[in-house]
DNA sequence: TTCCGGATTAGCACTTGGTACTAATATCAG
DNA sequence: CTGATATTAGTACCAAGTGCTAATCCGGAA
């Protein structure tokens, strides 16, 4: 008994979960155990066989292939929209988007979803943003729902310039605002593209 | 003979391309053949076994999770730092950073550039972005190499708040620009985190 | 020392989803 | 009708397992 088997379980998960691709009598020989002892070993934890393994982490990417898919042109979910009037965002927060360090969430996101909304809100097939301010208020952590707002001001816009102010929120608290000043190319679109 | 040789092969590559998990079995009711006719159909065509296509999309699966990881804290790759003082990154923009419609680079992938090399200037364990002002100068396309250079603005900070600058060009031609007021915790460490 | 029990190893039958190959049919076109 | 092409059938074999039984090994307690 070389190192205890509960180590050399421990060790065995850890090491398919960063590489799934290994056989039973690889891992035999990794371990310099027998391949039956490595087959009782993955049924004790719950471990799947190779070709499961592959199948589970083949799903996992093709479901995050859809999903970033979708969230190509809109960051976040757009669940209320009134063309260059106002549009409402959601955008759930998970570990991915955090720091790993301190766990708040990366700015460049909460800008993703308020510029997304900025652009979607426009009913213009060329809207880009030229110059934002913004405001980070709280900071956000994994699981938190940031709720974004997005009000097209026409006080301050003229001509090709729109003016869309973004307020996003996690709870009714204020985590960031931003003033978004967009061009339009003007050839509006009155088509459904989405 | 339903449908000509032909279509059907066509059918195949098509109907495995957007779901690579059915099996020989499967196929051959699909398309009401039999499971020698799929097989053959695969070997013209060139199209490998279920367990060979599940390993492939497991592997760029995996391929892309590192990616991801990679760029995880930083957007961008840093090629020059001075902590506190000045830093540079590149970012290459590719076709999944555009909008499908008019190939102009998402804003946020300039802001996400700019702002974790914002906070990779910074030599802090808690960064974080305030307030920002940005300008979009030129619009960036697919293929542009975005060049980000970072100064930290020692006039305009005051205490816990540090201003960075961060200019943007694509071969010498500014193309983006802001200022990002940071936030420092002051638990300034030394250790090498990356 | 001997004996017990958990850990390990061995061996065999069987399963899936195939490959590789051969041979028999079916079908269509000239 | 005949020849070529397409399809189907059937066999042996493989990888990477599961499930099961049985044999060892090995360390500690009586």
């Amino acid at each position: 008994m070389r190192i205890p088997k509960k180590e050399r379980q421990h060790r065995l998960g850890a090491l398919l979960d960063e590489n799934p691709f290994m056989t039973d009598e690889e891992l035999s020989k990794h371990f310099r155990v027998s391949v039956q002892t490595i087959r009782l070993d993955r049924l004790e934890c719950g471990i799947p066989e190779l070709r499961e393994r592959l199948k589970s982490v083949a799903t996992r990417s093709l479901e995050a292939e859809l999903k970033s898919m979708q969230s190509d042109e809109v960051f976040g979910e757009i669940v209320d929209i009134e063309l260059d009037r106002r549009a409402i965002s959601i955008f759930d927060v998970t570990s991915d988007h955090v720091f790993q360090r301190n766990g708040i969430a990366r700015g460049h996101h909460l800008f993703a979803q308020a510029n997304s909304l900025a652009v979607a809100v426009l009913d213009d097939d060329l809207a880009l943003t030229v110059d934002s301010t913004l405001h980070f208020h709280r900071p956000v952590r994994a699981g938190d729902r940031v709720i974004a707002r997005a009000i097209v001001n026409y006080e301050l816009s003229t001509g090709k310039r729109t003016v869309v102010e973004i307020t996003s929120s996690v709870e009714n608290e204020l985590v960031f605002s931003g003033e978004f000043h967009m061009y339009r190319s003007g050839t509006d679109t009155r088509r459904e593209t989405k």
